[in-house]
DNA sequence: TATAAACCTATTATACTGGAAGGATAATGG
DNA sequence: CCATTATCCTTCCAGTATAATAGGTTTATA
């Protein structure tokens, strides 16, 4: 899978807040209910949106969750690649795999990188906003 | 990870078929010792090129593979979706995926379903041929 | 007929995914 | 000031896939 469920989820919540986390928080009971969603699950995946500033997190009574930002301003690559643990296209690519020695002389690397900015720029043209506008 | 380890040795395969494979079989020891992989991990990627006709293989003494039809008519899509277990976008667009209620309201799907004809196409643009060239 | 090769069947270690459980901490309303 | 509500944190678990390894069987050729 390209897209793990996670990852999925994760667009999920973002596309749940910029519709209903305007003007307050949201909590999480209310995410998985309306998406239908195991908040337990869940919150594993929001942790990793407040860490990563996508999201913010306010505690106690009438706490909940925000976006930091305007939805207009994250898109679905934003998200997912914070999902989806190893998101590259071919282990080489990540930035901790030991250094190939095959490196100069791979005639498939050149593919694999061509297809990293295609797949980035892809997902970068959708939005939050455009997604959840279309969610009436 | 998009393409795994798997799909990376099956075309280094399909290419040093392609490069070596044309007037005689290739043996499975001279890919493993060329391309420095294990041929027992090899064995069981072949073996799926060869269920999938993609290359034909042949017993006995100078026996060995090589490949069903010309390079040219072998595109990478064709080696890496037989390798990928699972090479959809998301795992509802699995065909055994069980049916998903969503599937009406859902306002991410239509992402995946485009982004899944772009990598296709994507991977389509490449042919063994085309690689095996550029290995001088 | 010995040999070289594909072919077949298991087994293993490691890691990731999807999810559940239980508790600690913090902010708010009464 | 205190009970409530909700985030935050740590740990655990079952299932499955990946990347291999091991050892044996069959087939064709020189």
């Amino acid at each position: 899978m390209v897209v793990s469920t996670k990852g999925r989820y994760a667009l999920r919540v973002m596309i749940d807040l910029a519709k209903y986390g305007t003007d307050a928080y949201v909590s999480l009971g209310d995410i998985a209910e309306r998406q239908n969603l195991s908040e337990k699950y869940l919150e594993s995946i929001i942790k990793l949106l407040v860490q990563n500033g996508l999201v913010k997190g306010h505690r106690g009574k009438n706490g909940g969750y925000q976006l930091s930002k305007p939805a207009e301003e994250v898109t679905a690559w934003d998200v997912i690649s914070i999902t989806e643990n190893d998101f590259y296209v071919v282990s080489c690519m990540s930035p901790d795999a030991p250094k190939c020695e095959r490196i100069d002389s791979c005639v498939t690397l050149p593919m694999w990188k061509e297809f990293s900015k295609e797949m980035q720029a892809f997902f970068q043209r959708y939005t939050i906003a455009e997604l959840a506008e279309k969610e009436k």
